[in-house]
DNA sequence: GCCCGTTTCAAACAGGCGCTTGAATCGATT
DNA sequence: AATCGATTCAAGCGCCTGTTTGAAACGGGC
């Protein structure tokens, strides 16, 4: 809708007052940097860097085609610099929990899932921020190593903190670490795979049992489980038997 | 080195039976439609669909550029039949593993993760098929439905009854076939992300701990453990006291 | 009211892409 | 040996790409 709105005026030859009305309202921003930044992000999200053209992003940001050229200099920059906005914002979007000390962990882990994987799936379709950074993980380039850095280590890094506390000095930090990587990859595998479990699992029971909150349970319980912590998964659950639920 | 012989002999204006001689000796088949394939799954899945082109293709195949339009239509058709030879290969490459009647759960369990993640994560570079598959599994095509039905639904359902022998009774199969996308899941996120967890995790804890034999042997303790049917991972283990192991 | 640095614009450039073409060449059949 | 369908070839056709360009439009300082 927007993007042919945009088109229709980009095109015309002498609309531009129009043109900059139009864009005034439907974009969040005048400044033509930010709407550039803005509609590459979508676009390399959704398309990739190869197949995303400089026209398409400049259309949709009712741009010129030379200011991409002319704030960044090249298409390669404008990824790079785009990777980086989505980041800050997804970031400032859905912040990390905090616990006030004493919090038990098995809540923690809970919370913490919850949160990986609402940030992950989201409710519906998921922003395209976390698609340009699944990009990144999957296919790293220049811009990954920063964002693993300031955004995935220090995740990560909590994760780890938490089954620590949940072993109880019984498993050593290379281990954990281990133990961490599969309980990052149980949520991911949603998030890159989505696509081949949803041909794998019914559909009915995906709605069931696969959204965000069951999943952040399931994967609680099994941690627990697996550490000793908690009752295991074949065992009867008595509503209410357990601390971590909400 | 094959890519350069082979475009040196393209080149050629004169050189076509030493090309056919040279492309005899490198390739291990004269067919050109066979030749075709091979080095169109090494492009498209190294490069992707949108930045593989024919052109290299054909290079790397010793084969005219007209070729692939002779054999396959068009490029998308050479992409499909690519991907189906690289599945049908990898298929004959490692083929699932059989267990006579009798045959205790955790070590059909264990058995299973090591056959799947040696498949993944492999010696060495994975084979080319592999990446080709896991771009199909990330964003699917057309080719996606039938490698889902083929391949990937029978090896699930080969885990899911594992875990049901396991579960013996008491779990339902929803909730064994998402403890099984968890499990898959944890052997997934290397082979996907592995550029990520490689940066999250030192280099030699990668080496020592995250090999395809002991991530099996890590995901199948944390799974008996998790459905009761073995000790916590934060038990001390004894030698030689657990079943599964070979 | 004029001026000049900053920003925007339409138009075009060179290059690479998938795909087509018509002729040359091959190889089995007669 | 001649024939003819199957295959291979070099060349080129549009088309679309990222990028460049020179001029037009803008806006704050004298």
């Amino acid at each position: 809708m927007i993007d042919q709105i945009a088109g229709e005026i980009a095109t015309g030859p002498a609309a531009k007052s129009v043109a900059r009305k139009a864009a005034g309202e439907k974009f969040p921003t005048d400044d033509p940097k930010e709407r550039i930044l803005l509609a590459a992000g979508r676009e390399f999200a959704e398309k990739g860097y190869e197949a995303a053209t400089v026209r398409d992003i400049c259309l949709a940001a009712a741009v010129n085609l030379a200011a991409v050229n002319y704030y960044f200099g090249d298409k390669k920059r404008l990824y790079i610099e785009s990777v980086k906005h989505a980041h800050e914002e997804r970031v400032r979007q859905v912040p990390e929990p905090r616990w006030e000390p004493g919090t038990p962990p098995d809540r923690k882990l809970r919370e913490f899932l919850d949160n990986t994987l609402e940030r992950m799936l989201g409710l519906g379709q998921p922003p395209w921020q976390v698609r340009l950074m699944l990009r990144e993980v999957l296919q790293p380039t220049e811009a990954c190593r920063e964002l693993v850095e300031d955004y995935f280590r220090p995740h990560f890094q909590m994760l780890v903190s938490i089954l620590a506390e949940l072993a109880a000095g019984r498993l050593d930090e290379p281990r954990l670490r281990r133990l961490a990587v599969g309980v990052m990859g149980q949520c991911f595998v949603y998030r890159a795979a989505g696509d081949v479990v949803g041909m794998l699992v019914p559909a009915d029971e995906l709605a069931a049992l696969h959204t965000p909150a069951d999943l952040a349970d399931h994967v609680t319980r099994l941690t627990l489980a697996a550490l000793g912590a908690g009752p295991t998964l074949t065992a009867p659950s008595f509503p209410g038997s357990e601390s971590f639920r909400a």
